[in-house]
DNA sequence: AGATGAGATGACAACGTTGTCGTCCTGAGA
DNA sequence: TCTCAGGACGACAACGTTGTCATCTCATCT
């Protein structure tokens, strides 16, 4: 079907390993043999295979692997686009895919990507126990961790958002604010960022010396649907908050559809800024962050154990941004 | 680094043959041989490598490129989603690349998967050129276009979106609200879907014997900021618009800025749904379609094709519906 | 003219896997 | 006991490329 070096050289009448070095832009070849030769290529519309190039000689693919959680979510789209700057710029492919918070299937995907000899992984992890990247990673298949650390057993590199400072940002503002009743929404307890994000909630409100009313917190809510119930609930209770911390864009998503429902007041802040966000009947304010900055420099990080670059295991936390638009200070009643 | 079949069959002390009977599962291997077999692939932690397996017997990489403008907009994330799964179901690995809107770039990148031996190729074109796949479709990798046709010299699969009926309901809408003075944003007029939604909207206009005021009609804005700025413009004018129709979600999100900037109550009917349309001070009214799905249909017409399966290139339309939310139903003043 | 060397080109092996085919062993049937 | 079938396993080639090394051709110099 498709053709081959082989071919080419046949129908320009040179060896197989002339195709090869002008394909290359080896140099040796006369002009007129080039000629030739690219002539043959052009005439039989050669690409050359790269998987056979990889083959030989334990080449590099020139690809890496991307585990995110979903695509279709903002955050980590923008970290998608990111990294695809970055491989762009160093000749590289993505190959990504979508653990949807699955363990398992997380680790079927990386032991795919680990098949198909990615040069690197760069992982969003979802589950709790990534020791058998232990063994891909001895094997030369570096691995950078995006937003969550990976636990302590295994060292290597992680980017991550500095979600409990943000989160006390977050909380802080709120108090300021005149707020005591703060509630908080978050995500699985099992996932870094939201158990993290819970952790700054509570230091914000301890260093404040405000009891953390635990009939307002409401951790465990993973979709926009389940935390517009979880905030509907809160609202409908006796003694309602009068704000609320919402753990990830889902997470404000939902909780701005339950207030907007009920017609309440209540004050927000929410963790990862918002398209339109300041366009809102009430403009939203938020912990904002660089999920592509984190893209980028996770795929930089890598791109450097690619290159054989040999350094302590790096963590980096970047910097959130209070952005005050009006939902977050919104006075109690 | 990595060990081999031959490094497994070396330490179970059997041949390279029966390793690659116990890793594909093919039988024929006595029990206890397997166990040995499979005690030293855990040993070892070898992993098969696709690349060696693929080339061997022209075997299918079981991998699929997608090419799609930009990962970070939502509108092509959501693409990028339904791809994904139906990658999933059929086990097959997506590699992906943001083109950009730039023909150089997208021919690259689909010049790189074709050397990597992609099975089969998506695409969202931007050039208006595309003849150079069909070398590449004929040497047994297919393509489907997804969002916008190749020119006519192409014969493949695509899915689009009913562009122009889309547009022609948005600006039906407005008119049967009353406004006459109707501006129309849209992309560089280069783009299919910029072209169609133009087309849509000069149509209706024209079904109700509204002339168009080519004043009103702003082509060429291909993000947020132009989007914004022409609104402006817009606006700015002696006998500014009642009304306007955007031509997809950036150019929503600019003129939407504009509009709330100036204090202006021009009605808008946008073209894509966006997060967070039924939240703002005044809902967005939109023409909604259903990305995922796109992406869901183009990947499995391609893997149709994939298996081998011949049929006359179709062309998929999937329709639009319009989502009354509020800004357009805004009566002129 | 013969030696020399640089430049151009080709032959061949190897990358890690799987398909093909051959060999060996075991147990059942004659 | 001999034959034979069939199961278990191994040897070998091939996929398409590139690195290594060998060969061949001239132009140049002595």
């Amino acid at each position: 079907m498709r053709p081959t070096m082989r071919d080419v050289a046949r129908r320009a009448g040179v060896s197989l390993k002339t195709v090869s070095r002008v394909v290359n832009g080896e140099g040796g070849v006369r002009p007129d043999t080039t000629a030739k030769v690219n002539a043959a290529i052009s005439a039989l519309g050669f690409r050359r295979n790269d998987i056979a190039r990889a083959l030989r000689g334990g080449k590099r693919t020139r690809s890496l692997g991307l585990v995110i959680k979903d695509v279709a979510n903002p955050f980590y789209s923008q970290i998608a686009r990111g990294v695809e700057e970055v491989a762009r710029a160093n000749d590289l492919l993505v190959i990504s895919g979508c653990s949807d918070e699955d363990p398992a299937r997380e680790r079927h995907l990386i032991r795919s990507l680990c098949e198909r000899r990615v040069d690197g992984l760069l992982v969003v992890p979802s589950g709790n126990d990534h020791r058998y990247l232990i063994s891909e990673i001895s094997m030369g298949t570096p691995a950078v961790f995006i937003d969550r650390p990976p636990e302590e057993a295994l060292e290597a590199d992680v980017v991550l958002i500095d979600s409990v400072g943000g989160a006390r940002a977050a909380v802080d503002h709120l108090l300021r604010h005149g707020h005591r009743r703060i509630a908080c929404l978050s995500d699985l307890p099992g996932i870094f960022t939201a158990s993290e994000r819970l952790r700054g909630y509570r230091e914000a409100l301890g260093e404040h010396g405000v009891p953390v009313d635990e009939a307002l917190v409401r951790p465990g809510r993973h979709d926009v649907a389940g935390a517009e119930s979880a905030m509907a609930e809160l609202l409908a209770l006796d003694d309602p908050p009068t704000a609320v911390f919402t753990g990830n864009n889902r997470l404000t998503v939902g909780a701005l559809r339950a207030i907007q429902a009920a017609g309440a007041g209540t004050a927000l802040v929410g963790f990862d800024d918002l398209e339109l966000a300041d366009m809102l009947a009430t403009p939203v304010t938020v912990v904002a962050h660089q999920p592509v900055e984190m893209g980028r420099r996770a795929a930089e990080l890598l791109c450097r154990r690619m290159a054989g670059e040999e350094l302590p295991p790096q963590r980096v936390v970047l910097p959130t941004h209070l952005i005050v638009r009006g939902s977050g200070e919104l006075p109690p009643p």
